[in-house]
RNA sequence: GGGCGAGUGGCGAAAUGGCAGACGCGCUAGCUUCAGGUGCUAGUACAGGCAACUGUGUGGGGGUUCAAGUCCCCCCUCGCCCA
């Protein structure tokens, strides 16, 4: 600062001083304490009257990078929101969490050589800070971090309520186990593996596993040898690689635990219905969990007849046109339907097809190929001999591993049947080709009249839509006993265990006939013991038959344990997998709500308060319950979203929580990018240190290259907070990031550009703060008749864009107000509050400030939200626009209740207007009250 | 290939179907200053004009309408998700 700067100018230095005195204060006074209705965070200050507010942000994982400035974009957007709803008189529920189990802390701790727990609480204490210095309104008290052995003893415990619950699919709810062995003991129900009556208690306690809504089964699943773990198909990108650290994927058959959110596709499908989320993550959210509805078909088997080829098809209505069938390589009837004559090439042809990667065998641009077996399948419909291929196009971890090859109606098998000379039979009449498809270019798709569809007892050919075509066959199918409608989904059960040292332990161990038993509550949390053995074993990432060794199973004398969990002392040795990153999200908005709870994971009647469908400002229909507000990247549409919902309606089936959902309304921020720069060598290079000289950028005196992207360590780009803060405050860094634009969309930072909002600030402070003594400066005579409209407009409109979540919008409108005051000269006494109240939730600390330097004793954060008055926000007079033929030509001010002729009159009368018109005769005159006059010729 | 979204000044962006470009950055000029910076004042879509003003403008093409950045159809480009 210079000599000449006044002393009380608002400064980065002296936002910084103003800061850190009222985060001291915030927190000396727990001025963001949210009351419960009930147990220890319950109080007699009343609020728990009032009507709640649940705003939540995706809580972050602390990395060892700490935060840049685009991390907290949502969460200083959903402060400003709660800090404004608590003005306007809401009990808002907000805090933060943390994240803290997974592989990037694991991966850090191998790195550094310091034990996973210590970095992580380091990290965590980094973004403590970090968070606190943004001026973010936390209940502190209610913060959870997953790696608590408070919080995951409830993640521990969650689980043995999935793994001790099955699906009814009658009652489409999920149950108590204890109930499935009650119908099992009654008769009501059959078991699948045997007689109930007659079965060993193993074999019992085997039956039941096999109806758990969490179990340990065999299944193809995704193993990754360079993370040295499986991972949950979620988890594998559309090229075959691990989103974390992108290492090879290869689908094994291997016993792992399994999460059934199958159980719940069509729930999690429908309920999307009464969510408030963007019409774009709901898409995501239906083609990950990808419902088709079909049928499935068997297929008689020409000279054999015990097996059949079943095929489950989302086109049944197409059945008449398969004029051949494709097994997958590896179809268990390969073998059996290969003639002698073709063993040689079909068997050259699966070890061709193994040695391919699954997702080059999808690549629907490759060149097919196949061979035939020697056999042929009937079908059904046409009652035609149809010859039986194999290609490695169709995939045995998909549908059932065979298809039926419709030519007509599909590309890939059109092209394939055209390369191999197979028949295509044309069953639509396409309106612009002709019936013979030996003229046709492709495989026609699309609405047309069905021909050569009629075996006798089926005919289609009358029928003009697919909806009916669909339904007729799949009667046929099912009264004929050749197959039946069915509905497939996308979405596959959830790979819920990991061969990974950072995370939850299960709360299973086995018995010495090796099967599980979920522990006793009174033993949890099975803390995760603590070793400096936590290194995974990972294998070189192409190894695809290397196997998984958990870091557990290191520690014998963890492993091996003796207990008594209901049946006497016994041995049992202990489950050695952890949870997936997932777990601990799943469930952390229910914890905020009762965070020290020791009975419960969470009280009845605070979360029926915070979450339930009939809340206190309830007008509610339909209402699923839930959060009010969860904002977050976009980047979790398939992930968390998904697995947060599946765990919370177990809950909700097995009548622990009110709410449906978890999450009522979704709102995704956008991303902050930021320039990075690259030189002649494609290195990255520190964007700091770049210079803009006459549109080029140099660094070290050299040209390089610039780009766009996320910001962070990789691309070199990465502005912090603390550095923001540092040079002129959280206010301004926080009026930037929501002034940039709007919420939800991605923008690139721009530090130069952050000096507009500071001078904002610094405007704001001098019109109501003499610059040289830091008394209060404001104008003795009273607001004139303009500035009080102008604050008014202000207030009404600032009111208006805070509920939608427009800060931006919010932001101008404020600095327009303020822009006003400066030409004033100052600001008027009786409007200083009002302005002050109004910047309160968009910059807390300085509104702090300047309240109490206008006299007030209390924080302003719970003082009533400015009310527009509405006779301030009409006018006396209104100046219309006069159009002539749409193109504005004058303009009129006429009194504002003057009606449509006055309006009329007055326009026809104006010179400009006069002029344009020269003298022609208006064949029309539109007058829009209020808004503006089209006089038509 | 399918689904979703987006294209507006030099830049970030505003705009219930009703005067396109609010607000901010940058830029230009003036004041402040020895100077730079800060601060203040004014201007700033483009083209023409000393000016009043005129014309043209929201990726391209068509349409609906008294009126279209906004609604509808086609196309182009970009982003994300799924293939």
């Amino acid at each position: 600062m210079d000599a000449d700067t006044p002393p009380h100018r608002y400064s980065g230095a002296l936002a910084q001083e103003i800061e850190a005195r009222w985060h001291d204060r915030w927190d000396e006074q727990g001025t963001f304490d949210t009351p419960n209705p009930v147990g220890p965070l319950a109080d007699s200050s009343g609020f728990a009257d009032r009507p709640k507010l649940f705003i939540l942000d995706m809580f972050p994982y602390p990395s060892g990078e700490g935060l840049h400035v685009g991390h907290p974009l949502g969460f200083i957007g959903t402060d400003m929101y709660a800090r404004y709803m608590r003005m306007t008189g809401h009990n808002v529920l907000y805090t933060m969490g943390f994240d803290a189990f997974g592989l990037p802390a694991e991966q850090f701790a191998v790195q550094s050589g310091q034990h996973p727990a210590l970095t992580t609480a380091k990290n965590v204490e980094t973004y403590r800070r970090q968070l606190r210095r943004l001026g973010l309104s936390h209940d502190r008290r209610r913060s959870v971090a997953t790696t608590d052995p408070g919080y995951y003893r409830w993640t521990q415990w969650i689980f043995l309520q999935i793994f001790n619950s099955w699906y009814d699919p009658e009652r489409n709810v999920a149950r108590r186990i204890d109930e499935l062995i009650a119908e099992f003991d009654a008769g009501e129900r059959t078991a699948t593996t045997g007689d109930w009556k007659t079965m060993s208690a193993s074999a019992r306690r085997q039956e039941l596993d096999t109806w758990r809504l969490a179990i340990a089964r065999d299944a193809p699943v995704n193993w990754c040898p360079g993370l040295g773990t499986v991972v949950a198909n979620e988890e594998v990108t559309a090229d075959g690689r691990s989103d974390r650290g992108n290492f090879p994927v290869f689908k094994r058959n291997m016993r792992q635990w399994m999460m059934r959110i199958t159980s719940y596709a069509d729930r999690l499908l429908d309920d999307l219905d009464v969510l408030d989320w963007s019409d774009a993550i709901k898409a995501m959210q239906r083609n990950w969990i990808g419902r088709s509805e079909g049928a499935t078909v068997h297929f008689p088997i020409v000279g054999e007849a015990k097996e059949r080829i079943t095929v489950f098809t989302t086109r049944p209505d197409t059945l008449f046109g398969a004029t051949f069938m494709v097994l997958a390589p590896e179809h268990p009837l390969v073998d059996q339907l290969t003639t002698s004559e073709h063993s040689k090439a079909v068997a050259a042809y699966k070890k061709a097809a193994g040695a391919q990667k699954e997702f080059d065998r999808q690549d629907a641009g490759r060149e097919k190929s196949g061979v035939f077996t020697g056999s042929f399948a009937i079908n059904p419909l046409s009652s035609q001999q149809i010859p039986v291929w194999i290609a490695d196009y169709v995939l045995m971890g998909y549908g059932t591993g065979a298809i039926m090859a419709v030519p007509c109606g599909d590309q890939r098998d059109f092209e394939f049947a055209r390369k191999y000379n197979l028949q295509i039979a044309a069953i639509q009449q396409p309106p612009d080709r002709l019936l013979d498809t030996a003229t046709w270019p492709d495989a026609f798709i699309g609405d047309a009249p069905y021909v050569n569809s009629d075996n006798g007892s089926l005919n289609l050919n009358k029928v003009d839509n697919i909806d009916d075509g669909v339904r007729l066959t799949n009667e046929w199918l099912a009264k004929n006993g050749f197959g039946e409608a069915t509905v497939t989904y996308k979405l596959r059960d959830w790979l819920f265990s990991r061969q990974r040292y950072w995370g939850e332990p299960f709360p299973i161990v086995y018995d010495t006939d090796g099967n599980p038993h979920g522990l006793p509550d009174a033993m949890l949390p099975v803390e995760l013991p603590d070793t400096d053995q936590f290194s995974p074993r990972l294998f070189d990432p192409e190894d695809a038959m290397s196997n998984p060794e958990s870091p557990l199973d290191r520690l014998p004398e963890w492993v091996n344990v003796k207990l008594d969990i209901g049946d006497g002392m016994q041995f049992y040795r202990r489950d050695t997998n952890v949870m997936p990153q997932w777990a601990g999200s799943c469930w952390y908005e229910l914890r905020y709500i009762d965070p020290t709870n020791e009975n419960n994971f969470v009280d009845p009647a605070n979360e029926r308060y915070w979450m339930g469908p009939k809340g206190k400002n309830a007008n509610r229909t339909k209402h699923p319950g839930g959060v009010d507000l969860y904002v977050g990247g976009v980047e979790h549409a398939v992930l968390h979203l998904l697995y947060a919902r599946f765990w919370h309606k177990v809950l909700f089936d097995l009548g622990y929580v009110s709410s449906v959902e978890p999450y009522h309304r979704l709102f995704n921020q956008g991303y902050i990018l930021a320039a990075a720069y690259q030189d002649d060598r494609g290195m990255y290079v520190e964007a700091t240190e770049v210079e803009n000289r006459g549109g080029k950028q140099y660094y070290e005196g050299k040209v390089v290259r610039r780009e766009y992207g996320k910001m962070g360590k990789s691309l070199k780009n990465a502005v912090t907070p603390d550095d923001m803060c540092a040079e002129y405050g959280a206010d301004t860094l926080r009026l930037y990031l929501m002034s940039m634009g709007p919420l939800d969309a991605s923008r690139p930072w721009e530090s130069k550009d952050v000096v507009g909002v500071y001078r904002f600030l610094q405007r704001l402070w001098r019109n109501l703060v003499d610059e040289d003594t830091g008394a209060v400066r404001v104008l003795a005579e009273p607001a004139d008749d303009e500035t009080t409209r102008v604050l008014h407009r202000t207030i009404a409109a600032v009111r208006e864009e805070l509920d939608h979540l427009r800060f931006n919008t919010a932001i101008a409108k404020l600095i327009e107000c303020n822009n006003h005051l400066t030409k004033l000269g100052g600001c008027p006494a009786e409007v200083a509050d009002t302005v002050v109240k109004l910047l309160a939730p968009l910059a807390p600390h300085v509104a702090e400030e300047l309240w109490s330097k206008l006299g007030h004793k209390d924080s302003i954060t719970y003082e009533p939200f400015p009310v527009a008055d509405p006779a301030m926000l009409v006018t006396d007079t209104i100046e219309y626009p006069v159009q002539v033929n749409g193109k504005v030509r004058g303009h009129v001010t006429v009194a504002s209740d003057a009606d449509s002729a006055t309006v009329q009159k007055a326009a026809m009368e104006n010179d400009k207007v006069q002029t344009a018109l020269a003298g022609a005769k208006p064949s029309k005159v539109i007058v829009i009250p209020g808004r503006m006059v089209n006089i038509v010729l």
